[in-house]
DNA sequence: GTCTATAGCCAGATAGAC
DNA sequence: GTCTATCTGGCTATAGAC
């Protein structure tokens, strides 16, 4: 399973340099605050030389979807075949939860939440992309899941899409809270075990009698 | 209760259009979007005449928050004591819901929202009012109503504000689905009853044998 | 209150020498 | 591949006539 056409970028090139420099401004400002002046002093060239590797803005842009995009949840759960664990219950759950914790507190998928959320007005592209890594492929995975817990009686029995998408929302919710927190420097503290408090709660709503 | 200091500002005045095509603007582009050319443009007059009205671009938008943050809940539901309304269990969720559901439709409304996302990774001022009004404020009057429903032995006793949180992130996470979609032009078809179904499953959650 | 005119800045991008 | 120099155009804002 090829992860989808990341670019091959050598490491410790100006075309690596530059997209390093990109991705940290456009966090911090979005596309329009990620101006060619700005990459350029930072990366310590002139403007003109970062046309000797890409076309204009756009293409640098593109290129830091793509190889933002091609990480972050495959590497987690994609590959393992969901049925062998969503009969684990809870514990599924837990692990999914502890995955998106990971992801919320970890610095290179704060930058790249940051600037999807940063464009998600802006720009159709980055909709298209949130919606489906941010919803599709989420809800996908979680209903599938629940229906297994469903058939094996460990949950009671409801619309799967609705009850993914249920358990789905306050993960979103919290990381969301969590980079706004981080934004303007204030204590996470209070959220740090929110993520498994959430798996808590949510585990006494659904769960049945038996498996509870 | 003085409806904290909206500006009065009279209808039909140069001042009342500028805010008007300044709401448009910057709901399609944000801050940066919304120019004095385009604005003075979309009003009919020159850039150096928005001058007369506003000191400047940030003065505009400064007016558009006051006016924006002054209406939307206050009407619904500050006012009301909530301890009276808290005990009719699921019928309180249902309206407080329903109302949710009226501002993601709204398109008054919907244009706030989508200001303050397209904003939120850009202004300080604008996350410490998202913070509030879609955090704080809600979580404050559904952690007391569940207070007294837990006291009214109609729900499971829990953290009530882990409840809280875990009943408006869903509508938020709802509310902002539905804005991705219309900003697309994209139907919302499968949206429309998902505000009722989740306070329904909601309230199979956390609902006692007594009260279901 | 609105206009014309203009200042001053920053943006993205290109040409051509080295 | 990087540089200097330059172009074009959008931006916020001000001065002063009407």
């Amino acid at each position: 399973m090829a992860t989808a056409v990341a670019e091959e970028i050598k490491p410790n090139s100006t075309k690596e340099k530059i997209l390093t420099a990109a991705i940290e401004l456009m966090a911090e400002g979005g596309y329009t605050g990620a101006s060619m002046r700005k990459i350029a002093r930072k990366v310590g060239i002139r403007e003109s030389a970062i046309y000797n590797h890409f076309r204009n803005k756009d293409e640098i842009f593109q290129t830091i979807m793509k190889n933002l995009f091609s990480n972050p949840f495959e590497d987690f759960f994609i590959k393992r075949p969901i049925e062998q664990y969503a009969i684990k219950g809870k514990a599924y759950l837990l692990e999914y939860a502890a995955t998106i914790k990971l992801l919320t507190f970890d610095s290179k998928n704060e930058k790249f939440f940051r600037i999807i959320l940063a464009e998600l007005m802006h720009n159709q592209q980055v909709r298209e992309l949130f919606m489906q890594y941010f919803y599709q492929e989420n809800i996908k995975k979680l209903s599938n899941a629940f229906f297994i817990m469903m058939q094996h009686n460990l949950i009671r029995s409801a619309d799967p899409i609705l009850m993914a998408q249920e358990f789905f929302a306050p993960l979103f919710y919290y990381r969301l809270q969590v980079l706004l927190m981080h934004i303007d420097n204030k204590p996470t503290t209070a959220l740090s075990t929110i993520f498994e408090k959430h798996v808590d709660f949510f585990w006494e709503s659904v769960a049945t009698q038996e498996s509870f």
